[in-house]
DNA sequence: ATCACTTTGTTGCAAATGCAACATAGGAGA
DNA sequence: TCTCCTATGTTGCATTTGCAACAAAGTGAT
């Protein structure tokens, strides 16, 4: 009778638990934000619009919202006004949708397109540098690490020119 | 002559180091989340006014805002107006500061200790299950190599009890 | 003292965000 | 069919944010 029972007792994070919970929000933080920074001061918008683009492309087929706010991990009423905001920009399009009329399907425009292969000629270099402190050897053990702590068994990798 | 001089050249990110973006964006939001989520349940605010109360009690002296900008990685009118609402909310105090009439220094009230202390009974539990999926070991060896990718020679453990 | 320049912090305004309420479609069972 | 429940999006409103402009104090040179 050392325990309580079935619930798991609230636990102190241990030191090197700490360690990992201050070094990944200083990290990333940082590191997005040199990112971000590239591109605004290259003129063009947030990483999110970027993501969205790529994932409709990497769609293939026009998307419904719902399809891509799991893989972006994003909310849906953020997602649609950042689609508004994109649609009235002219990088996306809306397409009734004949299944589900509640929903619509999105397409990226030529415009689209565009700006998401211009803001990719921005974006590898400053990804490439914002990371280039760690080797390749040591960026898999890393990835490893982080999709572990993540509960990510393997992934493909998402971003590509 | 085979490299175009001193100018490092605009390089695409290896498959390991979009690996690592893609693993440190997903994981480090995914967590992040998780953190603020179960605050914002127990009726907290959020992280960020945690860590204003927990660097002023660091420091163990009123300080001023300047000096808590860097550590907190956060631009002056952003720290200008999370002060003002916490100073609202009574949980911060301005004191005049004769050697530079520019600034004041600042204090956290009782009530803001009361409140850091409250928040960490909830943040301590939710951290270390949302990092609960690596062991003490791998928590080191990441802290390891997410601070060597954000250039971080060594750190203390900054979050504390 | 005066001038220019830097440091430190604040603020007006437009844009973006979070939340909760809403709207509407789909689906399942009576 | 009708009703109820769920799924999918959107929106009104208050709060928060980003940016650029501003303000005021310090610093240093002449």
């Amino acid at each position: 009778m050392q325990q309580s029972g079935l619930k798991t007792p609230a636990r102190i994070p241990s030191d090197p638990v700490q360690r990992v919970w201050v070094a990944l929000g200083r990290v990333s933080q940082s590191v997005q934000c040199e990112v971000e920074t590239a591109l605004k001061d290259a003129g063009f918008p947030e990483l999110s619009w970027y993501t969205v683009l790529w994932e409709l492309e990497r769609a293939g087929t026009p998307t419904r919202p719902k399809d891509l706010a799991i893989p972006l991990f994003i909310l849906p009423y953020q997602l649609s006004r950042l689609v508004d905001r994109m649609e009235k920009e002219g990088l996306v399009r809306k397409i009734a949708c004949k299944e589900d009329k509640r929903g619509h399907l999105l397409e990226p425009t030529a415009k689209g397109y565009a700006l998401r292969k211009a803001m990719w000629a921005i974006y590898a270099p400053a990804m490439d540098e914002a990371l280039k402190r760690v080797n390749d050897k040591e960026a898999l053990e890393l990835a490893r690490l982080l999709n572990k702590l993540g509960g990510i068994e393997h992934v493909d990798c998402a971003d590509k020119g």
